[in-house]
DNA sequence: CTTTACTGCGTATGAGCTACGCTAATTAGC
DNA sequence: GCTAATTAGCGTAGCTCATACGCAGTAAAG
């Protein structure tokens, strides 16, 4: 009745939309409780370390226990990327677009940021879990006042998405490869000498001359700059769009 | 002597430096076989197939006589990381920073769209292959005539490449979504019709009201859309900086 | 009280990665 | 030419995983 069947499962899992049954024995576990067990396993062991196994044993119950809420694990990991994001905080109040924009693609990054292994789990599908779409609204949202078409709304966000997508995925990855092995960043002028040549490669060389990659960057701080860099770049394109449209 | 010990192991075998003796059987396998091999089967089923034991069947050999040549199934990935951008065609001659940028850019998608497993892939750290470098060298190099200090342009190529990386991801984990699963995506604007609440989504319901989810794009095109617009808008704020910085 | 539907779980299968050690090939040094 | 050193290929086996299947117990419906 309430229930139409047009919902995707994963989607209505997302929501919370099953069917409500009422007999047999009461569940003793909850989506909820199972996609939080594997986000703390992974939080704190890695993604890899996330088997149905070692979830059930977190949560008490058998491996195949889980098999009763979740279809299979690629079902779980799309309600982990979901619930990993959980719920941005609202924009503040009478702030022009470009300030809303910048405050929300921090609050990405810094949501994202609490889960090192989010950029490793693959997106199946636009945005359709209530905290990936609350994120979707907040970020329209900022562009309200912008004169902008619907349509225009939508691809400025895409955009931003797509770069601050760009960015949690090397910065994420980078960051992870940096814990396995740092030798690769703090080696990472020596190498690029030993291995480019100039004639080859002028403009990489002449960056290289110039000393770039020779400061040991305490790799954090470089990579927060490097986002908001590009983010303050394509904010600027936006700008100008906005002018134009309007 | 030549060589140094300092380059770290899945470096040196990009490039082909590994330590060469002269005893014992000559290797049936190169490397280059091995990476070559994998990239095949990726392409044709995916990277799911690519197992050790496919792999080497595919060769003609035993699972176990790929690890004489390769450290762990990682190496071999990240092996295919740098095998599978291949070599960039060289810019235009004579051509501004934005369109050498921008061709810049529509090459990197379209080599790495051959390879639909490739942003699934983790980036494990900055740039090293001798392929990812040669695209690196390529986009500083569009940036010969700017004026931009040597660390400005690594900025804007890093942004962009970030960029581009987003893009990418976003794309082919869209694209393998897809054949999965279409529904997710025809059926879209029916779904968040389903899901989202106008009182707690205002601005996403603004947009739905619009129709601007109703039509159900060809999925390619749309994308290809995007990709270049913001793209764009990313380049609009790179001549503003270029402007700035003169 | 019986039927029904549903939860939890034990078992088993098959696939995957890879450590280990053996065999055979090839060259270095004499 | 002969011996020792070194290395390629590979067979076996151990471990971890995902998951299909079916059974047993439980709570609501009739």
């Amino acid at each position: 009745m309430s229930e139409q069947p047009e919902l995707p499962a994963d989607v209505a899992l997302m929501w919370g939309l099953g069917d409500v049954t009422k007999r047999g024995p009461k569940p003793s576990l909850s989506i909820g409780d199972i996609t939080s067990a594997a986000i703390e396993l992974a939080d704190a062991e890695g993604l890899a370390a996330v088997s149905m196994a070692r979830v059930a044993e977190r949560l008490g119950n058998s491996t195949m226990a889980l098999y009763r809420h979740v279809k299979s694990k690629d079902d779980l990991l799309t309600l982990m990327t979901d619930a990993a994001l959980e719920r941005p905080e609202p924009l503040p109040e009478d702030v022009d677009w470009r300030t809303g924009l910048t405050f929300w693609a921090n609050g990405v990054l810094t949501a994202v940021r609490r889960h090192r292994w989010y950029a490793k789990l693959p997106i199946s599908g636009p945005p359709a879990g209530p905290n990936n779409l609350a994120w979707f609204d907040s970020a329209l949202g900022a562009l309200k006042d912008t004169g902008l078409s619907e349509e225009g709304k939508v691809g400025v966000v895409m955009g931003l998405m797509t770069y601050v997508q760009g960015e949690i995925r090397l910065s994420l990855d980078l960051a992870s490869g940096f814990v396995e092995n740092p030798e690769a960043f703090t080696r990472y002028g020596a190498t690029l000498a030993r291995v480019v040549d100039p004639q080859q490669l002028p403009a990489l060389a002449q960056v290289m001359a110039a000393g770039v990659f020779d400061e040991v960057t305490s790799f954090d701080e470089a990579d927060e700059a490097d986002f908001d860099f590009g983010l303050q770049l394509y904010l600027d394109g936006v700008a100008g769009f906005i002018d134009r449209t309007s």
